[in-house]
DNA sequence: TCCCAACGTTGACCCAGATCAATTCGTCGC
DNA sequence: GCGACGAATTGATCTGGGTCAACGTTGGGA
């Protein structure tokens, strides 16, 4: 794509997608501008602090989101509190089931989030009209999907050391690219969140990190 | 839709089609006569004998396929032999990962088993021209993506026994429609398979079970 | 400045499930 | 019918990681 082709369409875009970074990696990368420009309409931009839970499991939830910046945990608690997160979402990750109503999980901000939030009719009815955007859907399921197998092997193979070392390896290839190569990177995650993560508990998270 | 149309519609159909489970819930149900016709022509019917593997981990794979009959697990292994099966698939699943051409994990017939298979290209034209069939994947994906994160709980936070149990529940929800309330089924897999799929060993299944 | 609460670390002990080993069951070929 | 081999069960023992408890450490609020 030319420079001048961007300049142009940029100029029709709505302002809150001007800058967004989900604009080119996430899925509203296969809408036109007059489709952003419609759905801009009905969208609304949120921030969220870090531990507050914004989607409950069981709960019905009428949009879906795009994620601007931030961790989010997707999680599921069984009857007597043991709890599973099942997948970690970073921008610009889209946020929500397709065609299911109720959330199977919950989700919560690992870390100060802001999303764009759209209402679930307007998803749907671009879902049904762009191909290219349910395509952009499928793709990151797939995504999701390997990423939710290779954590079975983790969770149901490895030992608590190696449940750690992938967990770090898993974070540092998502860190900031700025980060790149250097040693140090910060943890979105608290050790318990950790923990829940890896199917072990605080304690031994703890043991190993040290 | 009527039992006209219907008679009707599979006088056109392929030989092969006519009488297949895949053709009304699987993933064939999105494609026209003049679909199927073509994509039959490229397609092939093949057996599989249980435990057998028939696809590799790491191997790049040329085909998709559906499953017609008998259910196939999905494994990863790790370097030192360490197993975990990561999914099971049941008629009329679709099987093969799209748009990416190299298997993350490898695939064996549980049971004696027959699929359809069908060259990668020509599953590749059908998702770009038939949106349809496309959402049908999708929605495939999506469903397997929740089976794997309910399986997350299950191997990250449930004891050996709620393990079983969780697995035993899983097997009667895909058992012969024909024993539904019957308190007596066949399991599709050997001890060390369940052992896999639970992330645990043969001893604690078998203990388990008793 | 001093609390206090949340988070993290460390230690002592225990148990669910792994490991190792022996035995039984089932089914196939002869 | 009879070995023989693989799958399943059963038993004895061991250990990784859970549990419980005490103790830093940090940071925000009065």
């Amino acid at each position: 794509m030319d420079t001048l082709t961007t300049a142009r369409r940029s100029h029709d875009l709505p302002t809150a997608c001007r800058s967004c970074e989900a604009r080119h990696g996430g899925v509203c990368s296969a809408l036109t501008a007059a489709q952003l420009m419609e759905l801009s309409k009905h969208s609304s931009r949120r921030t969220i602090d870090a531990g507050s839970e914004f989607i409950g499991q069981g709960e019905s939830v009428s949009s879906y989101s795009n994620i601007l910046k931030g961790v989010v945990k997707l999680s599921k608690v069984m009857a007597d509190g043991r709890q599973q997160i099942v997948g970690l979402q970073f921008a610009p990750d889209f946020m929500g089931r397709p065609f299911f109503e109720q959330s199977r999980m919950a989700a919560e901000a690992a870390t100060d989030t802001e999303i764009c939030v759209f209402p679930r009719r307007a998803i749907e009815r671009l879902i049904a009209e762009t191909p290219e955007f349910e395509h952009l859907l499928h793709s990151q399921a797939l995504k999701e999907l390997d990423d939710a197998r290779d954590w079975m092997l983790t969770l149901g193979r490895k030992t608590a050391q190696e449940k750690v070392a992938s967990f770090l390896s898993l974070i540092a290839g998502h860190g900031d690219p700025e980060a790149e190569g250097r040693s140090v990177f910060e943890l979105p995650l608290s050790r318990a969140d950790i923990a829940d993560f890896l199917g072990l508990t605080i304690e031994t998270v703890s043991r190993q990190m040290t």
